[in-house]
DNA sequence: GCCAGAACTCTGG
DNA sequence: CCAGAGTTCTGGC
């Protein structure tokens, strides 16, 4: 398998993109890039990862455009390995609309798993690799708190508060 | 290869 | 407050 990345700036930090000939499957936000790398890396061992700064560009604008506040609809393509229920989950986060929010225990009740299953979504989204495209930041806890998050709290504070700002705009407020 | 424990949770006793 | 329930991964034996 071969998987080529780019990695450029962001507004909220240093931003890896791979992807594969199929879609995107691996997005990173860190502070250094050789830490992205070796995330990258170690999730595909198999993989031959080369850089590319140019096949990726028009996936890479669009996330930063999200990234920078702008409301784009997130529709790129994806190519991520999951197991039926990883994939069921995934599915519920991408429903989810821009600049709102659900909660574990929600999805897990949609999937038919009743309230025990929320922790088991928290893990899905927890390994699920391309998170900006597959809003996992949308889910929080129940009663409002913002739960873990992979790349840190402050991250995912940020990614909702903005969403939701973005999201007013449109209303006309 | 098997078993125990942890991970972005929630509910009921 | 404590324990247990469903999924997956990791680490120890």
């Amino acid at each position: 398998m071969l998987i080529s990345y780019t990695i450029t700036d962001s507004p909220l930090g240093r931003l890896l993109v791979a992807g594969t000939a199929r879609g995107l499957c691996f997005v990173s936000l860190g502070d250094a890039d050789g830490l992205l790398e070796k995330e990258l890396s170690s999730d595909y061992p198999a993989a031959e990862t080369v850089r590319d700064d140019v096949s990726l560009s028009a996936w890479t604008a669009a996330l930063l455009k999200y990234l920078d506040g702008e409301r784009v609809p997130l529709d790129l393509p994806v190519d991520v390995e999951g197991t039926p229920f990883q994939q069921s989950v995934w599915a519920e986060l991408r429903a989810i609309p821009y600049g709102s929010t659900t909660t574990y225990g929600e999805i897990a009740r949609k999937l038919g798993y009743g309230a025990t299953g929320a922790r088991a979504v928290g893990r899905a989204c927890a390994t699920n690799r391309v998170s900006l495209v597959i809003p996992c930041h949308r889910a929080l806890r129940e009663g409002g708190a913002l739960g873990g998050f992979r790349w840190g709290l402050d991250r995912k504070a940020r990614l909702l508060d903005q969403e939701q700002r973005a999201a007013q705009l449109t209303l006309g407020l």
